[in-house]
RNA sequence: GGCGGUGUAGCUCAGUCGGUUAGAGCGGCGGCUUCAUAAGCCGUAGGUCGGCAGUUCGAGUCUGCCCACCGCUACCA
């Protein structure tokens, strides 16, 4: 086992039901998290729930219930979804877990003790939708601008984590590693929010239990609990067993983050000053990516234009929509999503190409040899060929996926598709069955041999982006337990392992084509 | 107001250090083919590279200004 890959996505907040952003962000974890396992990588992938808040507290309010049973019908919601969905995550955090609790705990005592906490009075105008102070600049006609509504005078001491101390320290970490927060735009926009000018200020960890209950108490005033950033932020420690779990070192060394554009500055600069604070190394990176607008516009609650992952899988099946949402979106660009892009992409790449490459191979397979992967003969200028083109891919494959340019990496596994289209034109194995002159079975061997190990080494470089699909090749293939021992990219880019006589299978259309009615 | 981003073929976008005829996919059109999911392959489509000016032997690719849209941020109200 070489390497570490530790990948989170946000814990999300669980007063709404998934929707696309979700999806997006939790499917890029996936894929990556089954790419590096399939690179024999130490690898874990988390996800989870936020759960402590006013908002939580205010619907348990409504409906007369505790906030545990609001969260846990909440949280249940999103982990069911997200197993529906096959996600391979390997723990579904709660902030409400009790090592989780613990874990804030500690740290909060731990940096209080280090004398990273005041207590300061605080008086303003508060929204509870954002749970936060606003000032006068912020508001918009007296109101929040996010939430519509009416912001409530406060006045509160609370506890404050003094953040600014690190800003120095953080500004020097960022200009030092490049990689730390990536796409670049990204970087500038954090390197924007940490100027002196910017009014960023410390940050209040608190709320006083007068006003809410819902949360984590602190540790050294039991008047107060801890305030929803601060604790759901730790849940990327918890997850992984600091302080001194197994494994913790190891994966927090190799720990990367992914978000929404909307989360950058709790991510970007609470938390590696949070870290700096607990005295633990920064996070590996942060990666952000953009929005998915619908239909082209914003997604909103009023334009009821939300997409529920549950029902595209219903409809297209989630290896497809996966394959959108991969393919389509520059990682950290906003993208638009509509269901024509969506059948148009599906058609396309999957149902002409590559669904039909499987088809048209096995089925030529099934006719011409018999059933079973033939015996290839000398491998001629044409074969190398498609066998470069294959090594070629899966080296390519390997850095985009690292890189986080995921549609670059499944542009490069189209492509080595088109190249087997081309390479069956050209050597047209069925003309040369029909007409059978000399040497013609010889010459049809090598041909769906060579075919029939590029769709080997397709299934394996999709595996991570299309889980459900990736072996439904393997087994007609008649190696249904392939991916049990891959290494990638070796496996991929080596050329030749497929057996000859290994009996293959046609099977149905792998990506049926959607017909739109017009 | 400041900072940053984006603006390239009908659509979605590539275009590294400036260099000969500006590219890909999808769609459209023409042809070939029939193993395959009416799929595939080949060939096309002639876009003032947002606008203006400048630097240069030469700019989509650098500079300035302007326009449109987006993000962050500031201030005024």
């Amino acid at each position: 086992m070489t390497g570490a890959f530790y990948a989170t996505t946000p814990i999300f907040y669980v007063n709404a039901e998934p929707h696309i952003g979700h999806t997006y962000t939790t499917v890029v974890v996936d894929t990556l998290a089954r790419y590096h396992r399939l690179a024999g990588e130490k690898t874990f992938f988390l996800t989870g729930s936020d759960e402590h808040g006013e908002k939580i507290a205010e619907v348990a309010l409504e409906l007369g219930e505790t906030p545990q049973a609001v969260a846990d019908r909440y949280s249940e919601a999103f982990s069911r979804t997200w197993q529906t969905l096959g996600f391979s995550f390997d723990r579904f955090i709660r902030t409400t877990d009790p090592d989780h609790k613990q874990v804030v705990q500690n740290i909060l005592q731990k940096i209080y003790d280090a004398g990273e906490i005041d207590f300061r009075e605080y008086e303003g105008l508060y929204c509870i939708g954002c749970e936060r102070f606003f000032t006068e600049r912020d508001m918009v006609g007296g109101k929040c601008p996010d939430h519509d509504r009416p912001l409530e005078s406060r006045k509160e001491s609370n506890y404050f984590f003094k953040m600014t101390h690190h800003f120095e320290w953080l500004i020097d970490y960022i200009n030092s590693h490049p990689d730390f927060i990536r796409p670049d735009r990204y970087r500038n926009e954090v390197l924007g929010m940490l100027r002196e000018d910017s009014g960023l200020g410390d940050l209040s960890i608190s709320r006083p239990k007068s006003r809410l209950e819902w949360g984590i108490e602190l540790p050294f005033d039991t008047d107060y609990i801890c305030y929803v950033w601060f604790d759901a932020l730790i849940n990327y420690l918890t997850g992984i067993g600091y302080p001194d779990g197994p494994d913790f070192a190891t994966l927090w060394g190799a720990s990367q983050h992914f978000i929404g554009k909307d989360i950058l500055k709790p991510h970007a600069v609470f938390w590696p000053c949070m870290l700096h604070a607990i005295g633990l190394e920064p996070y590996q990176r942060l990666n952000v990516h953009g929005f998915w607008n619908v239909d082209d516009r914003k997604v909103s609650k009023s334009l009821g234009n939300k997409i529920d992952p549950l029902v595209m899988r219903d409809k297209y099946g989630f290896d497809s929509f996966r394959y959108f949402l991969l393919r389509d979106m520059a990682f950290g660009t906003d993208s638009d999503f509509s269901e024509e892009a969506l059948v148009t992409r599906i058609n396309a790449d999957l149902a002409n190409n590559l669904g039909n490459l499987v088809s048209r191979t096995l089925n030529m397979t099934g006719r011409f040899c018999g059933g079973n992967v033939p015996e290839p003969g000398q491998p001629g200028a044409q074969e190398q060929a498609v066998a470069d083109a294959a090594a070629t891919a899966a080296g390519q494959v390997d850095a985009h996926l690292r890189s986080c340019e995921f549609h670059r990496a499944l542009e490069v596994i189209q492509g080595l598709v088109d190249t087997v289209n081309r390479y069956l034109e050209a050597r047209a194995p069925w003309k040369l069955a029909k007409q059978k002159a000399a040497g013609w079975q010889a010459h049809v061997n090598t041909t769906l041999y060579t075919s029939c190990e590029a769709l080997r080494v397709l299934s394996l470089l999709v595996a991570p982006f299309m889980p459900e699909t990736a072996p439904k090749i393997l087994e007609r293939l008649g190696i249904p337990d392939a991916l049990a021992t891959t290494r990638l990219p070796d496996d991929a880019a080596t050329w030749g392992s497929l057996a000859p006589g290994t009996p293959t299978s046609k099977g149905a259309p792998l990506f049926p084509r959607i017909e739109v009615e017009s």
